[in-house]
DNA sequence: ACTATAAGTTCCAATAAAGAACAACAAATG
DNA sequence: CATTTGTTGTTCTTTATTGGAACTTATAGT
């Protein structure tokens, strides 16, 4: 795995905005001699200061990184999965808008909810049975 | 700045292709309880093991660390409600977020509660009463 | 040549992560 | 049930890596 695109791209976007290091390292709000090892390569910035990054330069982190175009290729051969995975992903999100959506505007489920997460995994299936059968009760109320 | 999707990630997509922990492990040729403090935000993998792990699940690391727009258009909807319905800040975010995360998981508890949101509010408040009374059964069983 | 600005380097303190060993927990087995 | 297995969480120690300050070097403008 090669990943010394990034000393590269650093110094590009920052030369690009016509930004010195001192500038740049002002804007993430760390030491100047910093950003030079980064540039460098001697030191690899951290998860936070390479988000940072993405969101001043605005570019993918890994488009920064230089790994975009390398995962690219390698997904493409599993194309059909990623799809699929993808897809899945959406509605993942999706339920994650309108779950939250309804938990909001209901403080005890959400209470019940955590407690219900922390129950075996067997009592868990068995209350979800029982709710099963006592919404399908008040659905014909 | 918030990257607490991470652990949550890392943690969905092993269990979603029905790996342990030691199995990624493995896979990155690192030792399992990293993985586990990985997946409890106790610890930030580095760059060289979040780019593998980008390549392992097949998804981008923006998606990974939940900086994407994909993930910020789904999450900013879900956001400003959160801001305009609570104060309260990060613990109530982290509970909505693990919460939906749970319940997204468990598609029959998905299904129930989609069906509950449709009652009237009346009989979804008697459910809760319900739940709590099983719930709390169930923890002293 | 001199000065000012910017960038590279060195050293050290502080921080963070990795691994091993142990503990907790639920699931499976008999 | 009791026991064993499999999986995950936690603690402790060691290791490594990073960040910052200060110093050095290089470059540009006068």
């Amino acid at each position: 795995m090669i990943l010394n695109q990034l000393p590269t791209n650093i110094k590009y976007y920052r030369t690009r905005n016509n930004w010195t290091q001192q500038q740049l390292a002002d804007k993430l709000s760390i030491s100047r001699s910093v950003i030079a090892k980064w540039e460098n390569g001697d030191v690899t910035p951290d998860l936070h200061a390479i988000a940072k990054l993405s969101i001043i330069f605005e570019q993918s982190i890994d488009h920064l990184v230089g790994l975009d175009s390398q995962t690219n290729d390698q997904l493409s051969e599993f194309h059909q999965l990623y799809q699929a995975k993808t897809n899945q992903s959406q509605e993942y999100y999706n339920d994650l808008v309108w779950v939250s959506d309804y938990i909001t505007k209901n403080t005890i489920l959400k209470e019940q909810i955590f407690e219900m997460q922390q129950l075996p995994l067997k009592k868990q299936k068995a209350i979800h049975r029982i709710m099963k059968g006592i919404i399908g009760e008040a659905k014909h109320l």
